[in-house]
DNA sequence: ATGCTCCTGCGAA
DNA sequence: CTAACGTTCGCAGGAGCAT
């Protein structure tokens, strides 16, 4: 029964630190796509009253008094670290679900339970030696009871090691642990629920175990009902399988600067849709449409604000880059309009299924069918070995004025020869 | 009344 | 120097539509 979270800490700053100590024990900041806001903060910087989602244009100031050093995402090295830190974290058990870049939940069913705090601490000393990410380990019966104990770990409630199994824990001591905790801190309640609650005098992660299950069923949600069964340690919320593949695709960027020419936003909606069109393919799924959107800035409020989705029906579902790129920017054409600072656009694939479950129609080609097939796979080939962009299509454009902000990014220290860091 | 699809709101990382 | 506020995904539930 019992399942473990395992969360790295500060996860993208901890990455930028395996390569360059000097960024330990001083306050670091990694910004989110754009340099827009903060996504990741050392605790130096937690310490300083600094949010999660701060604009950067906002901390500035404190970040000069203070040495903050604000690092541009690098999600090339992130997504490497986080493949060998997953790796590692498979062999300690049968059942892995990775939840996201930086957590996953594993299956710790049939392992002695007196034995768990150990191995948390070998889970944790493993994956520090190995990859030098620390991270924190949460053990529970629920997927939201771990992600409580993980909570509870990272903060130091439950002894200082890193590790928490509420299993260890009475019962009389777990509803004490409980009340101290805000009930906006349980996995599932966000700002708009813990508002609501509060008006309930759900305050603690305490009051909501203990109310009343068909209470909270009807003034919510059967969701909000399924955490409440999952803090009174009843699964409800299964461990996943991996391959299951995404229902959807979104490719979005807000741009460095705004663009008003309809020529520039076609390049970034052709950019965007290639990059779509490479998730679709890796996933081995064809989409039965494209979404566009354009959107302007809506933090100027002085200016005229204007947004516009458009959904373009292909004439039969396809992994085909060119196919999506020619229905991304009819869309993008029809929902156009001049004189506006755009500041955003996206793409959005839907109704994706698996590539070998479409069926042919009368108007197929299967010689034209194969072509494409081989034209992608060359070109996916190329881009991940020489680099993503190597080889596109010229719709994209060269110039790309709207490409985002990236000051300050780090090297891709695993992931690009020419960028090994040098030993000295 | 029933069963779809589409759209919006919410949460999470 | 200026101006500057993220991205991607899933689920639930209601609206709108067809039957």
């Amino acid at each position: 029964m019992p399942i473990a979270l395992v969360d790295c800490n500060n996860f993208y700053v901890s990455c930028e630190r395996v390569f360059n100590p000097k960024l330990e024990g001083v306050p670091v900041v990694v910004l989110s796509n754009n340099d827009g806001v903060a996504v990741s903060r050392s605790n130096e910087v937690k310490a300083l009253g600094i949010k999660m989602a701060e604009p950067w244009f906002k901390m500035e100031k404190i970040a000069k008094q203070h040495g903050i050093i604000a690092l541009s995402s690098n999600y090339t090295l992130y997504g490497d670290l986080s493949a060998r830190v997953m790796s590692i974290l498979s062999t300690f058990s049968p059942k892995q679900e990775i939840y996201s870049i930086d957590e996953c939940f594993l299956d710790l069913n049939g392992f002695d339970p007196k034995t768990l705090m150990d191995y948390g601490m070998t889970i944790r000393q493993t994956v520090k030696r190995n990859v030098g990410i620390p991270v924190c380990v949460g053990i529970a019966d629920t997927k939201t009871l771990a992600k409580l104990a993980n909570h509870c770990a990272k903060k130091g409630f439950a002894g200082r090691n890193g590790v928490c199994d509420f299993g260890r824990g009475t019962e009389e001591q777990l509803s004490k642990l409980f009340s101290r905790i805000p009930v906006g801190d349980i996995w599932g309640v966000g700002r708009k629920i813990t508002d609501k609650l509060l008006t309930m005098s759900i305050k603690t992660v305490e009051d909501l175990r203990t109310a009343d299950p068909e209470r909270i069923h009807a003034q919510f949600s059967v969701v909000l009902g399924r955490t409440v069964s999952e803090l009174n340690g009843v699964p409800c919320i299964e461990l996943e399988d991996a391959g299951t593949p995404r229902q959807q695709i979104m490719v979005s960027r807000s741009f460095g600067a705004t663009v008003t020419a309809l020529e520039d936003l076609s390049e970034s909606v052709a950019e965007f849709t290639i990059r779509a069109a490479e998730k679709l393919r890796q996933d081995g799924s064809v989409a039965a449409s494209i979404c566009v959107y354009i959107y302007t800035n809506p933090h100027r409020e002085d200016e005229p604000q204007y947004q516009q989705s458009k959904i373009v029906p292909l004439s039969q579902p396809s992994d085909d880059t060119t196919k999506l790129v020619n229905a991304a920017i009819a869309g993008l054409k029809a929902i156009y309009r001049s004189g506006y600072h755009y500041k955003k656009t996206g793409v959005l694939l839907m109704g994706l299924q698996p590539k070998g479950s479409i069926q042919p129609t009368l108007f197929d080609d299967p010689v034209e069918q194969a072509k494409s097939d081989s034209l992608m796979s060359v070109m996916d080939a190329i881009n991940h070995k020489m680099g993503q962009g190597s080889v596109g299509i010229l719709a994209s454009g060269i110039k790309q004025q709207w490409a985002m902000r990236r000051e300050n990014k780090s090297q891709n220290y695993t992931t690009d020869w020419d960028e090994l860091p040098v030993v000295s």
